[in-house]
DNA sequence: GCGGCGATCCACT
DNA sequence: GTGGATCGCCGCC
């Protein structure tokens, strides 16, 4: 359905890291599994900046059937396990050989919204939880797993639009999860705007 | 409201 | 064999 909104792959290739993790807050995220779009407002991301950086799965250019996606060019899906439950899902930054990487931790539910609370809850009674504040929520809302490894962000079953400018409500913190990063477990690379409802 | 813990897979040591 | 970029439930304050 998409069109001239969706943004080009090229976007995800330039710039540094961080300045995309700012920048993809307010945009949209989609997928669309089995006929069904879902999709909503990107609110909280994470930047991972491999080989430096002790928190990313590319530490020191750790190449691995799991990290190979994140050598090559920007603007495609990492998605992984983690715990043994939940899927994480990432969007690869950078020109080739530059391992980096934007966790997606949140997005503000628009559309398919009862799609994704079947998913998130069955079909019954679900008024009081959130649906997709959380990196393992948010995946299991637009129905993200490991199949969609590598599949670029333009794609027919998932891609990002440009969306709206929340610049100015963008807090920096530390990232969540990572205390055995040493030194890069305090780097405010966390991003996010304070929305209910999400 | 908050802290602790179990669930459950797989890449990597 | 180990332990994680998490979540939801249960128990207690």
């Amino acid at each position: 359905m998409p069109s001239t909104q969706i943004i080009p792959l090229s976007y995800y290739q330039q710039n540094d890291t961080l300045t995309l993790a700012k920048d993809l807050i307010g945009r949209r995220l989609f997928t669309c599994i089995n006929g069904k779009i879902t999709g909503g407002t990107i609110v909280e991301t994470e930047a991972y900046i491999g080989p430096l950086d002790k928190a990313s799965h590319a530490i020191d250019g750790r190449r691995t059937k799991r990290t190979e996606i994140l050598f090559k060019s920007g603007g495609r899906a990492y998605a992984y396990l983690i715990y043994g439950l939940y899927t994480l899902f990432n969007v690869t930054t950078g020109k080739k050989d530059k391992p980096e990487c934007i966790l997606i931790r949140a997005i503000k539910p628009e559309t398919g919204i009862e799609t994704m609370k079947e998913r998130r809850f069955g079909n019954y009674n679900s008024t009081k939880k959130v649906i997709s504040d959380g990196p393992g929520r948010l995946t299991q809302a637009l129905a993200i797993d490991k199949s969609m490894y590598g599949l670029p962000l333009n794609s027919e079953v998932l891609w990002i639009e440009e969306g709206i400018d929340l610049s100015s409500q963008i807090v920096a913190t530390p990232r969540v999860g990572i205390d055995y990063a040493e030194e890069f477990a305090d780097k405010k690379w966390r991003f996010v705007v304070p929305v209910p409802g999400t």
